[in-house]
DNA sequence: ATGGTTGTTTAACAA
C-alpha cells in the first residue's frame, strides 16, 4: 500500500499536477494540505476522473485546508480542531484493519521564533503540544499513520544548511525539541528516515523566492510520514517525489510518498 | 543585512 503526502499550495490551480502525481506514484492514498479551497469549490469531479472516487475534504476560504483521497473504500475518521480554531489543519481516515491515517497541516509559524513577540510562533508551539499530547493517547499497539506538512526540519541533513538555518523557523532547536517530544509521545516512527540514513541530505520543500532550483538545492525537509510503532516493521520504502518541484508552476512542496506492507 | 516568489483575493496577508 503506498500512502503520499503533498502539500499541494492550491488544489485547484494543480490539479494537471494532482493527475501527473497520481499517474507516476499511484498512491493508494494521497493526502493534501493547502488546498486552499472551501469544500463546496473542492474539484471533486476532476479527482473521481484522477482515480479516486473516495475524498474526505475540510477547506476553508483562501487558507490551509485539508484532504485525503483513496481509491478504495474508506471511512471518516474525523477531524479535530487545535488551539481552538477552526483552521481546517487535520483530517482522519479509517482506512479498514484497524488502521487509521492522520493528515496534518501544522501552523507555518512566521518568521521571528519568538513566541513572545510573533503570535503565529506561539501558535506554532501550542499546536506541537496539543499534538503531543493527542499522541499520548493513542494506545500503543494501535495502528495509526501520521503524514503532513510538519513545517519543521528536525535534523541537521534535513536542511541545506545546519549552521545557516539553526535560527530560521522550521529548524530552530525549540522546534526541533517540541518535534522530538511529538514524536516519543507515541513512539511514532520517521518512515522516511526509516530508509533514508541520517546522514544523507533529503528535502522535500524549496522556497520560490530561491529561484535557483536545483542547482543549488537550498531544501528543508518540513514533509513528514510517521506510523505507530507497531507497523514499524511493515514500511518496504519511502522517499521524495523531486520531479514535481521542478515542473512548471509547482508548488513549493514536492511529495512525499511511503510503501506500508499492510 | 536585505530581499528574494507565489497564491488567494484584490491590498494585504500568509507562506
Amino acid at each position: 500500500m503506498r500512502i503520499v503526502s503533498w502539500n499541494i499550495n492550491s488544489v485547484r490551480l494543480r490539479i494537471d499536477a494532482l493527475k501527473k502525481v497520481a499517474d507516476a506514484l499511484q498512491p493508494d492514498f494521497l493526502c493534501l494540505q493547502e488546498t486552499k479551497t472551501q469544500d463546496s469549490e473542492f474539484p471533486t469531479a476532476d479527482i473521481t476522473e484522477a482515480g479516486f472516487a473516495q475524498q474526505l475534504v475540510r477547506g476553508m476560504k483562501g487558507y490551509n485546508g485539508v484532504a485525503i483521497l483513496s481509491s478504495a473504500e474508506i471511512s471518516d475518521g474525523g477531524s479535530r480542531n487545535w488551539c481552538a480554531r477552526e483552521d481546517c489543519r487535520h483530517i482522519a481516515a479509517d482506512i479498514g484493519g484497524k488502521t487509521y491515517l492522520h493528515n496534518f497541516y501544522v501552523p507555518a509559524g512566521g518568521d521571528e521564533p519568538n513566541p513572545k513577540v510573533n503570535e503565529k510562533f506561539a501558535h506554532k508551539l501550542s499546536f506541537l503540544k496539543e499534538a503531543t499530547d493527542w499522541s499520548a493517547k493513542l494506545p500503543k499497539q494501535s495502528r495509526n499513520i501520521m503524514v503532513g506538512d510538519l513545517n519543521i526540519a528536525p535534523l541537521e541533513n534535513d536542511v541545506w544548511s545546519h549552521k545557516q538555518l539553526v535560527k530560521v523557523v522550521s529548524h530552530t532547536p525549540v522546534e526541533v525539541k517540541a518535534l522530538d517530544a511529538w514524536r516519543a509521545a507515541h513512539g511514532w516512527v520517521d518512515a522516511i528516515r526509516a530508509v533514508v540514513p541520517e546522514n544523507e541530505k533529503i528535502y522535500s520543500w524549496w522556497s520560490y523566492r530561491n529561484r535557483s532550483w536545483p542547482g543549488s538545492d537550498k531544501g528543508r525537509r518540513l514533509d513528514h510520514i510517521w506510523v505507530s510503532p507497531a507497523l514499524a516493521a511493515k514500511v518496504t520504502d519511502a522517499g521524495v517525489y523531486r520531479d514535481a518541484r521542478g515542473w512548471e508552476k509547482p508548488s513549493d512542496h514536492a511529495p512525499i510518498w511511503a510503501d506500508i506492507d499492510i
